[in-house]
DNA sequence: GGGAATAAAAAGTCAGACTTATATGTCACA
DNA sequence: TGTGACATATAAGTCTGACTTTTTATTCCC
């Protein structure tokens, strides 16, 4: 699911990342390739790849005769995915939820605005498809099947939305659905006004209302923010 | 500016990154990395290195007995600084740009809201004080002038927004705003209407009138649309 | 006390040998 | 003729050890 797993290295990887990006080490801590290799009872070869990959993500610097530094939170490719996995995975996920949710509510209501421009008749279908599955699934404690087509409902919109950067954006949206899902407080069945809101949406983009799709969308995503008390304005 | 330079293996990396990213290498092309060592004569631990960073990209695959498989273009991370800064130095510059002002257009009103009702005192100075220096260099052809504050200014917005999200999309709108002034048709002066626009923001910060903020923003990345013939709803 | 020469430390690079997974081709058998 | 098990070749993966280079810290001389 979450893991590069395949290789020694992405072994390695797999619990260097979420260390650095849990703050066990504070920005400005110095590692030693060697010792790191030692720890990890790995040859310096792969541990040099592990740094480098950490490298590219801005989470260290690494620097002769100094070191493998540790770099400040602000430094860090935060788009990067595999850098908001370990981070949901880690202490501050809650945090980061905020955070991710606040980017979907900027995101989502353009990416549905265009949708509504750009949608195929097959991306139509399948969006009215999910919006019946959830309200298939709204009731009597169906969580799972719930939150699978509220993620597939979402990941059509930013893809049919024709923008590479919102489409990306898919795998975010699923982290962010299925952590409210499993982690935070859901144990009710789903609010039926969201679902409302998603079988109109479904509608508004199949009849190609773009600013209908971008309202609805935008009382969608305050929905979300509401459940976080980020208070919206 | 652009380069991660320091040492071989960050040369090969700024040879071979663009390469990809500008589609030299259709998607399911193998590469091998014994070939790619020779070809850029370093050795293979080297040769590796680069592999797993573009591997971290998602720019390419590595599987054994296979090779160096090139990943389409949906799998890249293109929210990675690297690849943004690869592919708008490439030939898919200008559907870079679109997609990228989308994504302004989206964020940006969000994080203007967000700095109006978060900004400190310090930035709501700084705010004006770019507001100033895009006025003084908004006539006269000092388009470099004008340009560096109107970065600034942004920066200061996305970063008082106080979302780590929006403050890493500083060097995106960076970025864009540069590649206007240097390489789109920006021979005249700017807009006299969209610097008026950042002044009323400035002020509309200042006073923590976060709907005005968020609808002045609206105005301006409009404008930064409709210059790029994308058309509005 | 300040600046140049020196030493040390850690990353960077290379070459070669070896291991492992796996795609593909071969062959026997049904 | 098709199918499964087996063998083989291939390219990535890993390890080791020696060497180079850069940069920081120390020392020493003026």
């Amino acid at each position: 699911m979450s893991t590069t797993g395949r290789g020694l290295h992405g072994r390695v990887l797999d619990t260097l990342g979420p260390e650095i990006t849990a703050g066990d080490y504070p920005p400005g801590s110095v590692l030693r390739t060697d010792e790191l290799a030692q720890r990890f009872d790995v040859s310096r070869s792969v541990m040099r790849e592990v740094v480098r990959v950490l490298e590219s993500m801005h989470l260290v610097q690494s620097r002769r005769r100094v070191g493998v530094t540790v770099l400040p939170t602000c430094e860090w490719n935060v788009y990067d995915p595999q850098v908001i996995r370990w981070r949901l995975a880690g202490a501050d996920r809650p945090r980061q939820l905020r955070s991710l949710t606040v980017l979907r509510s900027a995101i989502e209501p353009v990416a549905a605005g265009l949708a509504a421009r750009h949608a195929t008749p097959e991306q139509c279908a399948e969006l009215t498809e999910c919006a019946l599955g959830m309200v298939a699934n709204a009731s009597g404690h169906r969580l799972e099947g719930y939150l699978f087509h509220d993620v597939a409902f979402h990941r059509v919109i930013l893809t049919a939305s024709g923008n590479e950067m919102f489409a990306r954006l898919g795998d975010v949206v699923a982290e962010v659905l299925s952590g409210r899902t499993h982690h935070a407080v859901m144990f009710e069945d789903p609010d039926p006004a969201a679902v409302t809101l998603h079988v109109q949406l479904a509608e508004a983009v199949r009849e190609r209302d773009a600013a209908r799709a971008e309202k609805l969308t935008r009382e969608i995503t305050e929905g979300a923010l509401q459940e976080l008390d980020i208070l919206a304005p």
